[in-house]
DNA sequence: CTGAAAGCGCTTACAG
DNA sequence: CTGAAAGCGCTTACAG
């Protein structure tokens, strides 16, 4: 190659690297001589001697024994709002699905496979959690978003503002007796932020504010659909849902659609997520959305801060008006 | 590090990569130094070295204008299973989501950065699909799914199969004028290949086949829409639909409920993708889905088997019954 | 402005 | 079974 062009290895670098040292002519000469011969840099050596990958690694925590395309789809939205915010530094997005113990790994920074990691995904896998907390007493080139945990660096919706949006919504809609449902002690720590949101939107609106409704199920789908029921069974009167997330609203509604209980007529609904499956819906969900593109920004700028930089960080969210509340 | 653990740098990397060669002894010893000096060997180095990178890139094409959280979520289950696939054989994923000309870059694997490259994504930006097919001429380690050309090297769902399961399941439920919707000179190759199934398996049930239909719309869920809307205008008779894709049943349900047009009492409605926002829809969405573990490990094959090994993969389909058909 | 040389951190023939 | 040496393909001081 660097004989192609006549001149030194030195200089076929300089010139494909956009050195200002380089005569114009040289450089033409260097890019037509990459251009004949259909040459590329390699991107590993290169990398190699400058010491940095330009690349950051992304996991995604599933749930045990569930594929990758069962994953939530808010976290492919928050995946693909990382990874373009990652190419808008000019970094290259190494990423990976991780739901089994066995295949936990977090070493990207160490291996210098990366410069930064960020971690998204369900609260719900403890062991993968517990793992990456570990990783990240090693390496401060780390972010994590819905951690089940405060003592790491994170990244997390605006969820007290998320609350009192939901609630004021409702409000307006005509509602007085509002229930959030979603268990406050879980390892999302986002639900209990949404909790207290819920409760000084019910403050402020000189509303009394109801205990958090809990609910099992294998998903939140199915904790959606059972808290519905649960509070029908025992004769709580409520006009306003807030859900702490959309996959339990979703389950809500086909419940409350089953039990002929009118949205919004009879009760007005709101999630939390965002979902565009929330479009299609019956009736299509009001719901808190993160600013997902700002999500993204967060997370890589945290990933490749480094220590001392180190902020939590908060994403504004937005309530999206669709049809299940008046 | 070789140091510590009193070896040559060359017994450290063998004991390391699992080597035969080396004794038990040795290798525990190593390894202890690793672990109490935080240790881990530099994937780049090694892989510049032994001249292979472990990767596989893929790229995500969007629709130009429009960022990353608003892919289509078939994508993004496609995405997820082709990271599993590369998982499962050992390869670690680099992802870039790709919509505007000037963000095009399919070089990865001549730049080392990657043994392979697959691209999955709209059929509808065709600029994109322009340089890609570019690259596949210059490199024999590509693979396409849902491209809009039949000169290179692709995987694709069974829609012969897939047209003729959803046809036969709406003639099942009583259906006898069915509707196929889609453009069958789209972009998107695959729709006029489910419309043949659609085709086949109307002959096959002793029915006519009606000619496709057509619909603009800025996106697929419009067309949908606006499908329903020219089909009552028009005065066909129908009492079954069958979508080219999810995203337009969606819609096309939708107009139907403002419409007053019961689903599946007065018409029986059919999609294809397997999207999970079907499961939501009112009602949900009978659909055909294809086998998207199968597709990601169809993808990573044929992307890393390189040029004699060629072949055009059919990924098995299967239907999902939900409510919208009786 | 350009070239010769060193070196990034590994792996792998080649000896022993 | 293990070590010394070469070399993967670049970039970057160091000279000139």
């Amino acid at each position: 190659m660097a004989e192609r062009a006549g001149v030194s290895q030195s200089t076929v670098s300089r010139a494909l690297a956009g050195s200002e040292t380089i005569t114009e002519a040289t450089r033409r000469r260097v890019e037509q001589a990459a251009e004949e011969l259909g040459y590329h840099v390699n991107a590993r050596a290169a990398g190699l001697r400058k010491g940095q990958t330009g690349t950051i690694a992304i996991v995604v925590i599933g749930r045990a024994g569930q594929g990758a395309a069962r994953i939530n789809p808010f976290y492919y939205s928050l995946l693909g709002s990382t990874c373009a915010a990652a190419a808008e530094r000019g970094f290259e997005a190494l990423v990976s699905f991780q739901a089994e113990p066995e295949e936990f790994f977090g070493h990207y920074v160490a291996r210098r496979q990366a410069d930064g990691l960020v971690v998204i995904g369900t609260a719900t896998n403890g062991a993968a959690w517990d793992y990456f907390r570990d990783r990240a007493k090693d390496s401060d080139e780390i972010a994590f978003w819905g951690s089940p945990f405060d003592d790491a660096v994170w990244v997390r919706s605006d969820n007290l503002s998320g609350g009192q949006q939901a609630v004021a919504r409702l409000v307006a809609g005509g509602a007085r007796d509002i229930v959030f449902v979603g268990d406050t002690n879980s390892t999302q720590r986002q639900f209990s932020e949404r909790y207290d949101g819920y409760c000084q939107g019910m403050a402020a609106a000189g509303l009394t504010a109801h205990p958090p409704i809990e609910s099992g199920g294998e998903d939140r789908v199915a904790q959606g659909r059972e808290a519905v029921t649960r509070l029908l069974a025992q004769g709580t009167v409520f006009d306003g849902l807030f859900f702490a997330c959309d996959a339990m609203a979703l389950g809500a509604l086909e419940e409350l659609a089953a039990r002929d209980v009118a949205v919004p007529g009879a009760v007005g609904v709101i999630g939390f997520d965002g979902l565009g499956t929330g479009e299609f819906s019956s009736p299509p969900l009001t719901t808190v959305e993160p600013d997902f593109a700002q999500a993204g920004r967060l997370l890589v700028q945290t990933a490749l801060a480094g220590a001392d930089e180190k902020i939590e960080c908060r994403v504004p969210v937005r309530l999206v008006e669709r049809a299940s509340v008046g």
